[in-house]
DNA sequence: AAGAAATCGACCATAGTGGTCAATTCCATT
DNA sequence: AATGGAATTGACCACTATGGTCGATTTCTT
């Protein structure tokens, strides 16, 4: 991001993405409002303009900013010598939760991006700044051995994969209704439960592995 | 909805209500246009206030149609005979299918109401507008004892559940995206490699049934 | 032909828009 | 303490869009 923006308080920082996070995430880039940004962010429209000089380049600054931390979060995070299927995916979901906890509206934010941006465009960005990362994410080094061979091994994981999904974007909307503290352990747990019952439903019968 | 609006011509009264449920499901009320309502309906703004008396009212009529829409879809297409569980989700998937067939934005508009709305006044709503309906889709008359007896049952029909509308989700988004005709058979064809893995997976070692 | 119902769209006061800029505050260096 | 450059403010601007009104016009019914 700019060199003026970059070196700011942190907090203040953090406070001006998120703003805009939320604001860009609720409505389309023509209602968003500056003035809202702003006044959630609880600095002066003139600063606001001083870092980014139109609400056009905030945007596109945000995007960069987005994809460019996901993107270092899960290459920083993820133990790539783990070669359960279940533990990876365990391991995104944990990587995801946390930015989330930072940044409560960079999920949102991205739906919207992806929504706006043409099949196209997404595979070249994706090739771009990611590598093959997308790729590698649920298949590098990953013991494929360990399902059963009776299944579709595709479709079972893109299950597995929802399953997280669903699993997150519930546990969020009941967070964010009922206000209540964040019960990590709890969480866990339940998330274990589906954990168990998929491994029980697609790897092949049990025997002890390592 | 009002008597008035009622009796029109139903192909200009969908052309309507799904403006406004455009409208309303991309920006959050304040910032939903009643001028881009009436426009992309292709009625005058005069009309609009003619069948409702204000931006609110029209919201609030929308949300009644809505739910009972989709409860009145629910209770006639059902065949509550059929006991196999997956059978009863297709059911539900295809009847969802139809609805968005007629109403694009109705699910979009759903999400949002839901959001919007708080734990207590959405379980109030439920039980007054649909029974105990929500409760049944998933429950009649279905024969649980086909499921493995070794696995959680409940977190199990979660999993189809989420299956499910993760595939529909991401069926629409692409189909959007492409902007390619409906293809139908395509679409049965690949929910059905789920369905089947899912078998697989949670049912009993096959015996013929029936 | 007449009266009623449906439909139109120009019009209104108001509120909000992205962006500017002179003025102020802050702070490191001397 | 004094200086000067950087950070920060918010009143201000021309402009657009807002929800809603209402007299005029068209369409329908008898």
């Amino acid at each position: 991001m700019d060199n003026v923006f970059k070196n700011i308080d942190p907090e203040k920082r953090d406070r001006i993405i998120n703003s805009a996070l939320e604001e860009f995430s609720r409505n389309q880039f023509d209602k968003a409002s500056t003035n809202n940004i702003v006044k959630n962010a609880k600095i002066s429209k003139g600063l606001l303009f001083h870092y980014f000089n139109s609400k056009k380049e905030l945007y596109e600054k945000l995007e960069e900013f987005t994809i460019q931390l996901i993107i270092d979060a899960i290459q920083e995070n993820i133990d790539w010598n783990i070669t359960d299927f279940f533990e990876r995916v365990k391991q995104v979901s944990m990587i995801k939760g946390e930015l989330i906890y930072q940044y409560p509206y960079l999920y949102d934010f991205m739906i919207m991006m992806i929504e706006n941006t043409s099949v196209e465009e997404l595979r070249q960005k994706s090739e771009e700044q990611s590598g093959d990362l997308v790729q590698k994410i649920y298949k590098y080094n990953i013991d494929f051995l360990k399902f059963r061979s009776d299944i579709n091994l595709e479709a079972a994981m893109t299950i597995i994969r929802w399953t997280f999904e669903k699993f997150g974007e519930e546990s969020m909307g009941a967070l964010i209704k009922t206000e209540k503290e964040f019960d990590f352990k709890q969480l866990e747990q339940e998330a274990e439960k589906y954990i168990e019952l998929l491994r029980k439903a697609f790897y092949k019968k049990e025997e002890k592995s390592e």
